[in-house]
DNA sequence: CGATTTTGACCTGCGC
DNA sequence: GCGCAGGTCAAAATCG
């Protein structure tokens, strides 16, 4: 690990990684049109294939399982995050479900799913074994959840999306002055897990990874439509700005040859109706996507936090 | 007093 | 096999 990159500098120098045509390239987007007073946002898919997606974009170069290109970065190419000082606000996503196709990787670990009974009996031989160490159940082996990784900027770390999260560990991260905290969803039949941490190159950057899905509504959502909170949706708010995009019906394509993220699997991370749209979609980006009916116009928290000039009402 | 955060210890996976 | 780094646990501390 004598990589000569910092980490998270490496996160944005070198996190360009396409894979089975999911993504390619990335684009910055007004907001809104409003003369570039609200910043932009800028959006990257990555496909994550086993490792975590930070794992991947650590590393100076990326080799895909199955893909003999390799999608590497130019080195040169470095700065991604080319965002001007009157940004306030950035939003990469680094979509990494695990369904970007058949993949040895995944097929092992989805018959590692049936072995959970083995694996309780395995516990207790090491408990035994381990004796009077803590009781934990580690020995089943971590599946492996989709993931999607986002860029942000913004001042705080834990962003506002919509589900209730509690803390439950904190690392420091090599070659990062910048820790980096893991949380769960409360939900006790929810295992999405998150983790937060800063970027190197620019302390401003929160990358946020999200791990699995939401087996229920968002508590902010489901206050004013159930139905809408359980849709498919990716959404940040902070106290300085507002970003949120969804890649319902499973499939994203922001910009007609630069940026294209296809979701296979539902994703059900975030919360809110129509703020997202309005708030980060200008005319360019809403030729890609078309929000589902299901959602109405409910702002929760960020009706106190996002201008409604951004919130655009139709 | 329950929920959440903090934090040190422990576990796992991976590279050498 | 060893060491390192990432990820998780769980007791203690803190908060509302």
């Amino acid at each position: 690990m004598e990589d000569p990159n910092p980490l998270s500098s490496s996160f944005s120098d070198n996190y360009l990684v396409s894979s089975n045509n999911s993504f390619t390239g990335l684009e910055d987007y007004s907001v809104d049109g409003e003369n570039g007073s609200l910043g932009f946002m800028e959006l990257l898919g990555v496909q994550d294939f086993g490792p975590s997606v930070l794992d991947m974009l650590q590393k100076p170069s990326v080799q895909l399982p199955n893909q003999n290109q390799s999608s590497t970065v130019d080195q040169e190419s470095s700065e991604v995050l080319n965002t001007p000082a009157t940004s306030n606000f950035s939003t990469i996503s680094s979509e990494s479900c695990g369904g970007g196709g058949p993949n040895d990787e995944q097929t092992k670990e989805l018959v590692d799913e049936e072995d959970e009974e083995e694996e309780e009996e395995e516990d207790e031989e090491k408990q035994k074994t381990k004796k009077q160490l803590k009781p934990k159940k580690m020995s089943q082996k971590r599946q492996r959840e989709p993931r999607i990784a986002f860029m942000t900027k913004s001042e705080v770390d834990h962003l506002e999306d919509g589900y209730r999260w509690r803390k439950y560990g904190q690392k420091a991260v090599k070659n990062s002055p910048f820790p980096r905290s893991y949380y769960r969803c409360t939900n006790a039949s929810c295992s999405v897990k998150k983790r937060i941490e800063r970027s190197l190159n620019d302390p401003t950057i929160v990358m946020t990874t999200y791990e699995g899905q939401h087996t229920h509504p968002s508590p902010m959502m489901s206050r004013a439509n159930p139905a809408a909170a359980l849709t498919p949706c990716l959404g940040f708010s902070t106290g300085a700005s507002t970003a949120t995009f969804m890649p319902s019906p499973l499939q994203m394509s922001l910009s007609s040859d630069q940026f294209h993220c296809n979701y296979s699997t539902p994703l059900n991370f975030g919360f809110m109706g129509s703020t997202n749209i309005n708030c980060a979609a200008s005319a360019h980006q809403k030729r890609f996507y078309t929000p589902p009916s299901a959602f109405i116009t409910d702002y929760g928290l960020l009706q106190d936090i996002v201008p409604s000039i951004v919130r655009k009402e139709d």
